[in-house]
DNA sequence: CGCGACGTTGATTTGCCTCAACGATTGTGG
DNA sequence: CCACAATCGTTGAGGCAAATCAACGTCGCG
């Protein structure tokens, strides 16, 4: 079964016969490591679901240098959600962090896949909600913990991620610089 | 016509009968100074329409200090939404900044709701989207900037509203300290 | 093989915090 | 309606976490 349909079940139930007329709303893109699939200025098209890979949302600042906001690896969405929802250009960048297989479905697609399952909305109305909450809790930690602790937070709550990508994009995702994280992990053998 | 339905009505069209069908699955409270509708360790019972006032989220780090991490004012939501989609325990508090009035919604109204009125659940949904939109938005603000140029830059968007709340909240959420927030007060005027 | 991307190390600097003390303002009970 | 306490904002001295800058080693890839 296809995993976005797996991840569906998780949340509303679906029938058999659904799954084809749901699947065929969305499009299928194979990307290569550092593929773009929205730059900055750009009016955001389309939410994206990671079936296979990972990808990461940056944004480019006053300095030039890239700053990660946040990664999206297997069975979780991907979009600026702003953009979508507004159709105003997006100040973000999306770009495979490795070799990749996403769907993606556009505004009128939705409309269309919702009028037909209804009760697909509840799903990314779960989606979300699920989202958000998660980006309450992240603020919690980046607002509360200092830069140390939410290196060693973030290792021991996903160490397998941490192997996964390079230093400087982890560094940048959690908003410090390579030399520090550097730092960082030399302090942890000893 | 209520706050809540004119809300509804920029997202999604109601007919004119349905406004006190949906309005009955809502809680009216009205809320003093500091009155506290969710404390840490709770289970987050409800999903909080400001109508008048304002509240904000905010967590006890491991000093005993209070951190906001966001404000809420008329015609918005607010609520741990993890806690509340999850039903386990939050580690936040949500408390009235000032004398207020909030409806409130619980899972199994909402459920009756949207069954009645299935339309509404693409509100919630471009609600909660919304609300996603505006969290990775101000994830990247506080990711590429100084806390000097996150001051300047609330103030400037927001003038109205830094009248409104006490300085130790602002500096609170803005992220850094009252001594800090007073310096750079007194810097901008000269 | 040679170049560019990535990680590490150390010296120096700085943005912001901590702590302590002091006005100003608010509110509360006598 | 005043006195006193508590809350809130400000100021300054000192300290530290983390950035900056520069240099070097290593690896993978064209």
């Amino acid at each position: 079964m296809h995993s976005l349909i797996l991840h569906i079940k998780n949340y509303i139930p679906v029938e058999d016969e659904e799954y084809e007329s749901i699947l065929q709303f969305f499009d299928t893109a194979e990307l290569k490591k550092r593929d773009t699939i929205l730059i900055e200025g750009q009016i955001c098209k389309a939410n994206y679901f990671i079936v296979k890979g990972c990808l990461r949302m940056f944004f480019i600042n006053e300095k030039g240098v890239e700053q990660t906001t946040q990664f999206a690896i297997e069975n979780w969405w991907i979009s600026d959600n702003l953009s979508l929802l507004t159709q105003k250009p997006t100040a973000f960048h999306i770009q495979a962090v490795e070799k990749s297989e996403v769907l993606s479905i556009g505004n009128s697609s939705y409309q269309k896949l919702i009028q037909l399952h209804p009760s697909i909305e509840s799903y990314f109305r779960m989606m979300h909600q699920r989202a958000l909450g998660a980006a309450q809790y992240r603020m919690k930690y980046q607002h509360g913990m200092s830069r140390e602790e939410i290196y060693r937070f973030f290792a021991n709550s996903f160490p397998e991620f941490i192997q996964r990508i390079p230093q400087y994009l982890l560094a940048s995702y959690l908003g410090f610089t390579p030399e520090y994280l550097s730092e960082l992990r030399k302090k942890k053998i000893s």
